[in-house]
Order: structure tokens, then C-alpha cells, then sequence
DNA sequence: ACCGTCATGTAATCGGTTACATGATTCT
DNA sequence: AGAATCATGTAACCGATTACATGACGGT
């Protein structure tokens, strides 16, 4: 216990959902990740296993299991976890300038800009539509955080859609 | 020999930058990418180094090695190279809809939007001067990929000022 | 009762990152 | 000549992904 770790933004991700959401199980961190930052930064349900537990050996949560059956596991926020929350959103942000964008890269190599577009165009027009009608079922109080990362979200999906329909 | 393996896009990017530029060394890919597509999608300088032998190892690309000296590495696109970067080229792209912006993130979670306004916005308007700056000593001929991913890159930048702007 | 799908979890692998290390080269 | 910086390379570690596996549950 207390080995030192280092924290990725994906601890923060489960420390963040912690908070928010209170005591949580694996389980039920897949699923409010898919309900709120998911689309913003994924993660694979496999890790939501593995981290937490690696968090409570370095004292940012604590565990509780489960008597009978599964023997779920519950974690739970510790000061430790919640003072190293509070620090990183105190801190600036590195910046990200990278699109990481498997189409454009594909373009960038000379593939077919129509054959692309067509495909891209879809999904982000889905996934702005989807957006929308979040945005529209979505009060806009406090906390400000998801409503506003949501608004730029939809910012994003715009600028993608705009520019593969140049190229349709 | 011809052993099997995962590609990834980084082995797109390397197969993508000897065929652009034709033989390499680890060094020079690294120096190409910091030129091209790096800032499209990032890749640590280790990589450059790991990730040909990988290639070469699976029959992708061949090695020819210096006689004296450093005794450095040259990878050449081989017949299966080219044709797996050509398959890829073809294939349709998985969509990226994903931010993945630490910035975003914070932001999600709580932080408060001011403070990180302004380094935000800060690196996003030197990104953007430099793509603009790129974008003025680009032709535009063939190939047309490299200037299509610097408009776009243009976009998102335009994008992410705008949003930060709203909050500083 | 059976089947398919969702819920829940573990294990192994590996790509990518980080850290380290030593040659060249340039500048003062 | 010494210092600093750039070029070039290797090794180890580990987070993240992939693959696998079983339990619960709803529908027919």
C-alpha cells in the first residue's frame, strides 16, 4: 500500500467520476464514463479494473469487497485522491494540437479524398447529431464542465463536417 | 523473417514517409515527421527505431546496414510494403470523434474555466501562426494530402481559439 | 428450457513512452 | 580545450488493448 504511482489523465478520469458520482465499482465507472467524458476521452472497460486498483495500492481510494456472490469491489475517494484531483485541475493543461485523426492521416498519405469523405462525412454527422440532442436535453447549470465540453464538441464535429464536405 | 504483425498507423506513417521520400534511416524518418505529418500525429523518436525493424522483420521493408562507423540502419520499401500502404490507403477510416484534449478535460471535471483559458489560447494561436506561416510557403500541388491536413489542422485550430476565447 | 445478449471480470500481450548513454559538432 | 547542444541509439518498463471467460437475465 502507498507505492507511488503515476497518474495518467485516465486516473484522473476515475478519480473525476469518483467525485462527481460517489463510490463506484468497476462497473458502474464504464458506465457513467459512457454517460458523460466518454466521448471525450474513451477508455476500455478492461482498464476500469485495473486502475482503480492501482489508485487504492497508492492510497488515492480505498477498496471495500462485497461478502457474498460476486465479491464486487467498491471504491471509494480518499483525501490522498481527492487533494491530487484538486491539484491537477489546478494546474494548466498541456495543450493538444495533435487531430490524431485516422482519416486525415490516410488523406495526408495520398489516399482518395472522395472515397474518404463520404464515410467520414456520415459518422460525424451522426455524432453531431447525437450531440445536439444531448446539448438539447441538457439544462446548462451547474456543473458548468460537461455543457461546455459538450458545446465544443459539437464546435469540432462542425469543423470536421464542413471540411470532408469540401472534398465530397 | 516474414513473422506477422499488427500494423498500426505508426507503421502507416513509416511505410508512408519511405515512400514519400524513399530509403531512411531511423534518423531521417525522424526528421521527416517533424517536417510532415508530425504534428498530425506524434510519434516519440524511439519508435523510429523500433517500429522499421518491426516493419522489417514482417517483410515490409528491407534493411541495409553501413559498413564502418555508426553502422547505421537504411529501410527500403519492399514489394509487401507498398502494397499493404496502398490496401490501407483504399480501405475506408475508422472515425475519430474523440478530443482527447487535456485541456477539455479539466475543463469537464471542474476546473475553473478562466485560468485555463489563457495558456490554451495562448498555445493554440502560435499553432495556429505556424500552420498559417506553412500554409503561405505551400503551393498546393501535388500531392494535395499534406495541404488538405494543413487546412483542416487550420480549422481546428480556428476552432479551439474560438472556444477558449468565450471562457478567458 | 433454450438462446442470445448484456453484465462482469481476469489474464496475457505488446506498442509506446521514458530513461539512459555515447558520438559528433559547434561555439567561445 | 572545454562546454553545450545536437545526433543517434538502446533498454526497460508499464499502461492500454485484446482476448478470453463465465454469470445473469429477458424473451420466445
Amino acid at each position: 500500500m502507498m507505492g507511488d504511482v503515476r497518474l495518467t489523465p485516465v486516473s484522473y478520469v476515475v478519480l473525476g467520476l469518483i467525485e462527481h458520482g460517489g463510490p463506484a465499482t468497476p462497473y458502474d465507472l464504464k458506465q457513467r464514463l459512457a454517460l458523460g467524458p466518454g466521448n471525450l476521452w474513451s477508455v476500455q472497460h478492461a482498464q476500469m479494473y485495473s486502475e482503480p486498483q492501482r489508485l487504492a495500492a497508492a492510497g488515492y481510494l480505498s477498496e471495500r469487497r462485497e461478502e457474498g456472490g460476486r465479491r464486487r469491489r467498491t471504491f471509494l475517494l480518499e483525501r490522498r485522491g481527492r487533494d491530487a484531483l484538486r491539484r491537477w485541475l489546478a494546474e494548466p493543461a498541456a495543450t493538444n494540437t495533435e487531430l490524431r485523426d485516422p482519416g486525415l492521416l490516410k488523406l495526408y498519405f495520398g489516399a482518395e479524398p472522395r472515397a474518404l469523405a463520404s464515410g467520414q462525412l456520415a459518422a460525424h454527422r451522426a455524432k453531431l447529431a447525437e450531440y445536439e440532442r444531448a446539448m438539447g436535453s441538457d439544462p446548462g447549470d451547474e456543473p458548468r464542465g460537461p455543457w461546455l465540453a459538450l458545446e465544443m464538441g459539437i464546435a469540432a464535429e462542425r469543423a470536421w463536417i464542413r471540411f470532408w464536405s469540401a472534398l465530397a
